[in-house]
DNA sequence: ATTATTGTTGAACGATTATTCAATAATTGT
DNA sequence: ACAATTATTGAATAATCGTTCAACAATAAT
């Protein structure tokens, strides 16, 4: 015995989550939510709570698809190492697709030091992004296709911390043929 | 014939330098910085213009007591190799000593996409430490202390964007095993 | 049809934002 | 000593911040 929401929600919590990606958490006013949300402050509030609250779930949205996006990339994959290589293209090309770094590394740049709700939130997905990647390093080592002397935890954390030094570049530069060296370094780095 | 400043200017700029680098632009307010300079708006904006002057300002400042600290360290070696390993253990012991992130990515992933100005600087200053590694790697080639098949210039963007992926890993663990484990997967794929 | 419940609206809230400015104080050449 | 100039002070500005709320609208069980 009650009104309808009249609008999806998660179509909103999507625009949210661009907002947020896009301008930063400070840099994004409630105004700018009511805006490109097109809802009134308190439907927001009555549906998602504050703005910090919004934000985390923005953010997990973001986390939650970019890592089934990787994880369908590498399904389609024949050899482990094949689905390393390309989860580090995709990395790449997101950039340049969306025109904007990686959301998790920005908010980790932005609030890990003194949110530590985000800090928590950001911790899980990198670590979650990381054992991905182990999984596969560890199959491409009992298939030979790369050396067995590195630890695959650590070369894990190596690519994702490499990402973020790409994303960098991306911002900065702009270069696909300087990205597409960068990531051969790296893939050699892994052999 | 005119009354004299009160306070020292680099002093004060030096403290909304840490400020800007420990909270990020727009995480800081004018109040904050009336606060941690102690000085009147009046002041402040009679001596530095306004917040994005003053902040540009302090970033200047960050970047070149940085770069100094890397060309002095450099300095110190024996072989240039060597200097460029001196270069990225600094890279990571300042984040333990400061316990932040480098104030220019930070303040790339912040700005870079939306403030133009920022953006140049920060392409400037990270171009010049590409520069000074790019020199160290090529002396290191010359030495045949790396392998001569791999471009300096792009070995030296790959360092830089390590970096950042560091840092984003000390902000999320604070694992000095595992920065040093990641920064010998970073020397080991310079040989 | 009535009632209870929830959703929507948009104005209004007090707090904080970046910035300005009139009043006052200190300095220096004359 | 005086005049000219610049610095300091801190209150005041208008705008924007995140958030709340009272009025109204829609739904569904009774």
């Amino acid at each position: 015995m009650a009104r309808k929401k009249e609008f999806d929600l998660t179509e909103k919590l999507a625009k949210a989550k661009d907002l947020f990606w896009e301008k930063g958490y400070h840099g994004t006013s409630m105004q700018d939510l009511v805006d490109t949300m097109q809802l009134n402050p308190g439907s927001i509030y009555g549906t998602f709570g504050d703005k910090h609250t919004l934000f985390m779930e923005g953010l997990k949205m973001y986390s939650s698809q970019t890592l089934a996006d990787y994880r369908a990339a590498a399904a389609r994959c024949q050899t482990p190492f094949n689905a390393v290589k390309v989860i580090i293209q995709k990395a790449i090309s997101r950039s340049f697709i969306e025109d904007k770094a990686c959301m998790v590394v920005r908010s980790t740049y932005e609030l890990a030091g003194t949110d530590r709700k985000a800090h928590n939130l950001l911790k899980k997905q990198t670590v979650e992004l990381a054992e991905l990647l182990e999984d596969l390093l560890k199959l491409a080592q009992e298939k030979n296709e790369i050396s067995r002397d590195k630890d695959p935890r650590m070369l894990a954390f190596f690519i994702i911390s490499s990402f973020a030094g790409f994303w960098q570049m991306q911002l900065l530069f702009k270069d696909k043929k300087m990205q597409q060296q960068l990531a051969s370094l790296l893939t050699d780095s892994l052999r």
